[in-house]
DNA sequence: TGTCAAAGTAATTACTTACTCACATAATGG
DNA sequence: CCATTATGTGAGTAAGTAATTACTTTGACA
């Protein structure tokens, strides 16, 4: 093990920083991660955090960018591997679970950003991370009806709203029994609910089957 | 217009205070809502709060207790005049949506005091609300099944999780667009695709009808 | 009507926050 | 190997924060 250098690149030093308030926020409530809270798990005086970021939202840029790149990319890689826009759904939404279970502050963080009052940097990130997200899940779901996969008058805009509370609802039972395993389970049970809901959507609500 | 007593019981300031809170988080991120912030929209001075509360977090465990009492009340008004459980359900869920259409702060709060780390009693009663909020939901849900309204296989946990996500899917997006009136357009949309994966759920995923 | 407890004020407390700065140290390229 | 620059330190700063306190005002009631 090389001794630990004292003195790092800035580009480490930030990334670092990210993984901090990542990692952070996973045990604390986002609006209690301090510049202090930060250095500290980076082993760094408070001061040396503002060498590497100018303000404390550039910090929040840092890690609204991270969740970004990281979720999109992996919801892309997982619905490109299938072929059924059902089955796209399904692993992007699974996917989806998972990375909130590995990484459990993420919501928290992001509902943070969005319910603050003012326009910062870091809150517009956090709405384009939302939009593009919707603009996947509203592609996904223009495909499947194309395919006559679910019935063409799938209302797709709900569809996706709907798809993201489906998440967000995991997320509040998540915070209140703090069980990831039990989240990835329930995702399954949800998922039928809402895979059913697609296909049965606008057809006579009476006289199921 | 008498003109205002400049000194009032404690009871009535404590309502006061509460309804600060709820106005205030229509607007402010609920963690900036400070006590002279409170004060400021009573027209009190910041120490005169403290004649009527003992700790900060006892004004919002007003605040919860406000928010438990009106929504469930609401919501077992409205599912009580209904008869048929989907009925139930869905005058539940508009009811719901309206109420934070009329206090748009209410879910930032709950999130709020959710995610607090430590155990506050407020933070207990968010939990609270959620759990009792669940309860009148799987109750409703297990009528239905027993009625033979939805399919006996109907995953009950599930449904009231979906549920759930489905109020927080709306929210985020109110968080997004800020538009009561486009939720409350939205909510109708997105019951359609829910009731319908009720009623269908369990059922062959293919060959739909 | 005078008394007195409840309610309000203004100033102050101890503490925390993001951010800065003068100075020290490490890395790096000529 | 030395000079320059980037990075780190420790001790600040100004602006808040919740809560307290000495003192004043109000209003109800004996």
């Amino acid at each position: 093990m090389t001794p630990r250098p004292r003195h790092l690149p800035s580009e480490e030093r930030r990334a670092e920083a990210v993984e901090a308030v990542i990692r952070l926020a996973a045990s604390t409530n986002p609006e209690e991660i301090t510049t202090s809270a930060i250095a500290a798990r980076m082993k760094l005086t408070q001061g040396a955090l503002f060498r590497h970021f100018p303000t404390k939202d550039a910090i929040w840029q840092g890690v609204m960018e991270w969740v970004s790149d990281r979720l999109l990319a992996r919801i892309d890689r997982l619905a490109g591997a299938e072929t059924d826009p059902l089955a796209a759904l399904e692993a992007m939404f699974l996917g989806h679970v998972d990375f909130i279970a590995e990484h459990p502050g993420v919501p928290r963080m992001m509902a943070g950003q969005l319910q603050n009052a003012g326009e910062t940097p870091a809150k517009r990130l956090a709405r384009t991370l939302v939009e593009n997200y919707g603009n996947r899940l509203r592609r996904i779901l223009a495909a499947a009806r194309a395919e006559g996969v679910v019935p063409p008058g799938l209302d797709i805009d709900a569809a996706a709203t709907l798809f993201l509370g489906m998440v967000q609802g995991l997320v509040m039972q998540h915070l209140i029994h703090g069980d990831s395993a039990r989240m990835r389970a329930d995702a399954s049970r949800v998922w039928v609910i809402y895979r059913a809901g697609l296909l049965a959507a606008e057809h006579a609500p009476e006289g199921r089957a």
